[in-house]
DNA sequence: GCCAACGTTGGC
DNA sequence: GCCAACGTTGGC
């Protein structure tokens, strides 16, 4: 199993936004960096684990969420109507795809990149290195237990 | 809302 | 294939 860790504008998409989905699931569209996409198609498999970060607003991990459907083409991106249009894309040939995740859950307690950046064994994450701005980032084992552990700890 | 950091585009 | 110009991300 692999950990992940997917940002989101809890204004375009929160976690509430995702548990309030039917089956509490939903396609993880829009994604338009090929980094990202290559996570995505490449390296993603049903039931890895999301850290579900809120970005710009409040920025914070917000909970969990699941993979439960691997890469598939991402139909938004040749929807001309759509902001997620890009014209090289088409059916015959999707340039973007999207994961299917599903919620699992919601932090009682945010961690909020304030509080991240003072744990030490995290400084080592993608996420706080200066200027990442890459909306899928893979996140170790280690780094996952630990931001649990914060979640889950009631000293918060 | 500003702007630093980064990614992409396209002229050459 | 370089790199200037442009567009986007996302913390602040």
């Amino acid at each position: 199993m692999k950990y992940w860790l997917m940002k989101s504008e809890p204004n375009v998409f929160s976690i509430d936004d995702l548990r309030q989905c039917p089956q509490q699931t939903e396609s993880w569209d829009g994604v338009r960096n090929y980094q990202a996409r290559n996570y995505m198609r490449d390296e993603m498999s049903r039931g890895d684990m999301v850290l579900f970060y809120h970005s710009r607003i409040s920025p914070s991990i917000a909970g969990l969420a699941e993979i439960v459907q691997t890469a598939h083409p991402d139909p938004t991106s040749w929807n001309p109507s759509s902001p997620y249009f890009d014209p090289k894309s088409t059916p015959d040939q999707p340039r973007w795809f999207m994961v299917d995740v599903r919620f699992r859950e919601k932090f009682k307690n945010p961690l909020s990149l304030d509080y991240l950046k003072t744990i030490p064994e995290l400084q080592p994450m993608m996420l706080l290195r200066k200027g990442s701005r890459l909306s899928i980032q893979p996140v170790t084992m280690e780094e996952y237990t630990i931001i649990l552990d914060l979640a889950h700890s009631s000293s918060l």
